[in-house]
DNA sequence: AGCACGCCGACT
DNA sequence: GTCGGCGTGCTC
């Protein structure tokens, strides 16, 4: 017998089958084996087991060990293989890496097996009066502990805690306990607390609209469009129950799942055992424990972020994207993916269900539902009763005619006193991270830059140092500048860690916290602020877009938006609605049933349509104005962006790299004239990243050109060589 | 990704 | 004369 091998290299040298002799192995496809590979060894993962091969027979070596005891990837995933190598180009290895918890490459993580003391059986029903003495108290806590609260027996570490060792090692040698090797589940959130049970709720018409419409279908997609608590965590659990009902297991997405402790307080109340959570928080070995728990069946929810999109449940009955619109369901490292699609071909391999929820859906996914090529439920009401918060545009232009030059404006800053005078909590949002964006000469205009990439440096006061945002560099903070000597340094846009700073000054009694990259490097960072922050240990949240997601806080009735023009101003066609959803979103956290909030909106352009929008809440207003937009200036969803970048040290292979590139595409728009909108290459925005030089080939295609796309891909695959890294993509996130 | 083979510069 | 630079080629 031999088997097909995937060698477990990321190269796409190696990214071929190799065959291997099974020597006496019971090899089944699925499972990974230690194999020998050229000089060394290699671990690599089962792909087939034949009874031929066309291999020379003197070149097949024979399989060292297999790694497993049963297959750990799926047929299913097998199938979602095959797709993601054809459509979405990606190396067999990378895609079985997704598969796979990291940890378990290399033998890293094991099963935690531990010894399990269970009662023997015949023990179990007997009088105890007949074989424990009657002052032996220890050893009758033990016995009615194991008979009664842990039939299913209980760790041998965890009853040593709690009961007598001494019993324990008695009921052993007399064979009343059996002690046994088990595995044992690392539990992420043990010691949560669990939401009290709320499946009680009647659920308001409309929930009960939209889960009759998705508990009665099958094969579907849905959008749920839902202001943020309207209730949609109630329909989505809802549906998930339906599904567990009927024998079949369920997928949950949401963007990023250690920031939303809550849900998965929901879902434990609601499922129980069988919830596993799947993100990138997680240690190793919980990590490892909670996949296999889905593996195995144990699990029958899954819950996660972006990757656990691939966990290895069996028959999926509905899969749930919720803020389907967030970012970070598109994968920006190799693997590059789009959960949403992975999402769509598991739902058809299963004939499942997909539904999206979001309060801002993007604009693709509305306008499917427009089209009716997916079913729309729109969540109106307001379950919690939270009334919309009042939004006000401040015109900042205003601001400096008048004299002030902060970055607060004088109603921000009366509001923020009054917020903070009568025992409230305000939230700032800027989501630009530093101290100061970019340091400038006055004298000679020398802005400090970065040496090994092509932008300028952010000052961050707590390191005070100069930091390359790109690369992580770090460099001296300017005193003088290097080229005039001149002493004039001109501080840029400020940042989040300025913001904090000129706060503390403005208001000394208040305490303030600040939520960034920088100030969230360490594991549970994120947790641990917006704990202190929900638990009232501070006043003012000074944060980027991470303070956009996460925990509701009913003290919160100020939230000042600081600079909204920041993502406006992108060049990217996308940037009119991330600044649309993201100021939603932020304006979302103001305010609750009892307490009305306010939400200052700051910014230079306030004539802009899309602030009128974000006043009235009005979703479906801000679509149609967007989607004319998009139609007669020919962006997606009317076509499709096609982007190749190129990169290398050597600025000239990698240039012919693209233009090799640039000429196979061009001959397919000589031959398909009419599926090219516009077709270009150049050097990309961001010219340089760490020594790298960048450029790029744009494509825009009209919609019905999956052919051509699938070309652009190969021709980039093709003209690969060392040295040189190369992608395609399509509708990139950012054009950096 | 590793690792070895292989053909040109500065050292005991 | 040799040690060693890392270019390129292969791995069932």
């Amino acid at each position: 017998m031999y088997a097909e091998v995937i060698i477990d290299i990321a190269a796409a040298e190696v990214d071929r089958i190799f065959d291997y002799d099974c020597g006496g192995f019971d090899i089944k496809r699925g499972v990974r084996v230690s194999v020998p590979f050229g000089r060394t060894k290699a671990e690599g993962f089962v792909i087939g087991v034949k009874e031929d091969t066309s291999v020379p027979i003197e070149k097949i070596k024979r399989i060292s060990s297999v790694l497993d005891k049963s297959p750990i990837i799926t047929e299913e995933m097998f199938a979602l293989m095959d797709y993601m190598r054809t459509s979405m180009h990606l190396l067999r290895v990378d895609i079985l890496r997704l598969f796979i918890p990291a940890a378990m490459r290399g033998g890293r993580v094991k099963e935690l097996v531990r010894q399990l003391a269970v009662l023997s059986e015949e023990y179990r029903d007997r009088d105890p009066d007949e074989f424990i003495r009657k002052g032996a108290i220890a050893q009758r806590e033990l016995y009615d502990y194991l008979s009664i609260d842990k039939p299913d027996g209980e760790y041998v570490v965890e009853l040593n805690k709690i009961l007598s060792a001494s019993a324990l090692r008695n009921f052993a040698e007399r064979g009343i306990v059996r002690i046994v090797d088990a595995e044992k589940r690392r539990v992420p959130y043990a010691d949560m607390p669990v939401e009290e049970e709320s499946r009680h709720i009647t659920p308001t018409e409309e929930q009960q609209r939209a889960c009759d419409a998705i508990n009665g279908a099958s094969g579907q997609t849905f959008l749920i469009h839902g202001v943020t608590g309207s209730g949609k965590t109630e329909v989505y659990m809802r549906c998930i129950e339906h599904v567990l009902g009927i024998g079949k297991t369920a997928v949950m997405l949401v963007p990023e799942i250690s920031l939303t402790p809550q849900m998965l307080r929901n879902f434990r109340s609601r499922f129980g055992d069988n919830v596993a959570v799947l993100h990138s928080g997680l240690g190793q070995g919980e990590k490892f424990d909670e996949w296999r728990k889905c593996l195995t069946g144990e699990a029958k929810v899954v819950l996660g972020a972006r990757s656990a999109i691939f966990a290895p449940l069996k028959n999926v009955g509905i899969i749930i994207i919720d803020e389907e619109h967030d970012q970070s369901y598109v994968s920006e490292r190799n693997p590059r993916y789009v959960t949403r699609k992975i999402a769509e071909w598991r739902k058809h391999y299963n004939n499942a269900n997909l539904v999206l929820g979001s309060a801002t859906p993007s604009m693709e996914t509305y306008y499917e539902a427009k089209q009716g090529k997916i079913a729309l439920l729109e969540l109106t009401g307001r379950v919690n009763g939270r009334p919309l918060p009042e939004v006000r545009i401040v015109n900042m232009c205003k601001e400096v005619l008048r004299g002030n030059r902060t970055i607060f404006s004088d109603e921000l800053t009366r509001e923020l006193r009054s917020c903070l005078s009568s025992g409230n909590q305000a939230m700032l949002f800027l989501n630009r991270r530093g101290y100061a964006s970019y340091v400038m000469c006055r004298m000679c205009g020398y802005v400090a830059k970065c040496e090994r990439c092509d932008v300028s440096l952010v000052y961050h006061r707590e390191e005070d140092r100069l930091k390359c945002h790109y690369c992580g560099n770090m460099y001296a903070p300017l005193t003088e500048c290097p080229v005039c000597g001149s002493k004039f340094i001109k501080e840029g846009y400020i940042g989040t860690e300025k913001v904090a700073d000129k706060l503390r000054e403005m208001f000394p009694s208040a305490t303030v916290l600040r939520m960034d990259n920088d100030s969230t490097r360490t594991k549970g960072a994120h947790a641990r602020i917006l704990g202190e922050f929900g638990a009232k240990k501070a006043d003012i949240l000074v944060g980027t877009q991470m303070i956009a997601k996460g925990h509701d806080f009913p003290d919160v009735t100020l939230v000042g938006i600081l600079d909204a023009d920041m993502s406006l101003h992108v060049a990217d066609y996308r940037s009119v609605e991330r600044t649309f959803q993201l100021t939603t979103q932020v304006a979302g956290r103001a305010g609750r049933a009892n307490r009305p909030g306010k939400v200052i909106l700051q910014t230079y352009t306030p004539n802009h349509y899309v602030y009128n929008y974000v006043r009235s809440g009005d979703y479906k207003g801000f679509y149609e104005k967007e989607i004319n937009l998009r139609e007669v200036t020919k962006y997606p969803p009317f076509s499709k962006i096609v982007r190749v970048l190129v990169s290398g040290t050597d600025d000239e292979k990698a240039s012919g790299v693209l233009k090799n590139i640039y000429e196979r595409v061009k001959a397919v728009k000589d031959a398909q004239p009419d599926k090219f909108i516009y077709l270009a290459y150049m050097r990309a925005p961001v010219k340089k990243i760490m020594d790298e030089y960048r450029m790029q080939i744009l494509a825009r295609l009209v919609p019905d050109s999956d052919d051509v796309e699938d070309l652009i891909y190969t021709a980039t695959d093709e003209c690969r060589t060392a040295g040189i890294t190369s992608y395609a993509e399509t509708n990139p996130i950012k054009l950096s």
